[in-house]
DNA sequence: ACGATGATGAAC
DNA sequence: TTCATCATCGTA
């Protein structure tokens, strides 16, 4: 078997180590990988062009800064978990759990490929709060793979977190990472 | 530019 | 128990 069919085959479930970092090194990796859903017996992926990193306790924009409360406990739990939650009443956002246990991080996925915007993201997806603190690194019913894209830095956009500008000084850390699409070639 | 829509955390 | 706020989106 050559070495590309092996690459093109590549089907890795991402595990707890991976995301046992900071988010703001775990969430431009994210880009390229694989968010994988099934529901019964289809399975569709869609490779991820959008996140954002929420870093510790003292990220003023991320919901951790509060504390530990019974919404956000999952983040203080292990990595490779799902954390979503509702927003204004009606969107649902999905996002990973990184950094190690007892550390409050996460990445959120804000797009995939064909879905902008992470309300639509888990609307078109039938993500809820149903899938809250489940694991992220089983094979069951939603998860990451590594399908061996890889993306080079300068594919990488870096912009300031949306939504966020009650954060203060927090608000301007470039913790948006999207897959720029007009630099895929070189 | 604005309203929808309900959970959350903090104040009372 | 009430209140302001919210990691957004569709319609205007």
């Amino acid at each position: 078997m050559s070495n590309t069919r092996m690459l093109m085959e590549m089907r890795t479930v991402l595990e707890k180590e991976f995301f046992e970092r900071p988010a703001p090194a775990v969430a431009p990796e994210l880009l390229g990988m694989y968010l994988v859903r099934r529901s019964g017996a289809t399975e569709h992926a869609y490779m991820i062009t959008e996140v954002e990193a929420y870093e510790g306790y003292d990220d003023r924009a991320s919901h951790a800064s509060k504390g530990k409360t019974a919404r956000t406990a999952v983040m203080f739990g292990p990595p490779g978990r799902w954390y979503v939650y509702l927003v204004y009443g009606m969107h649902e956002m999905l996002n990973v759990v990184t950094g190690a246990d007892g550390h409050p991080a996460a990445v959120l996925i804000r797009g995939v490929e064909g879905i902008e915007g992470p309300g639509r993201l888990t609307k078109r997806l039938g993500i809820t709060r149903a899938e809250n603190t489940l694991p992220a690194t089983k094979a069951t019913g939603l998860w990451i793979e590594d399908r061996g894209v890889r993306i080079a830095p300068h594919q990488i956009q870096k912009t300031p977190r949306i939504g966020v500008a009650y954060a203060g000084e927090w608000a301007h850390k470039p913790w948006r990472f999207v897959l720029d699409k007009s630099s895929s070639r070189r």
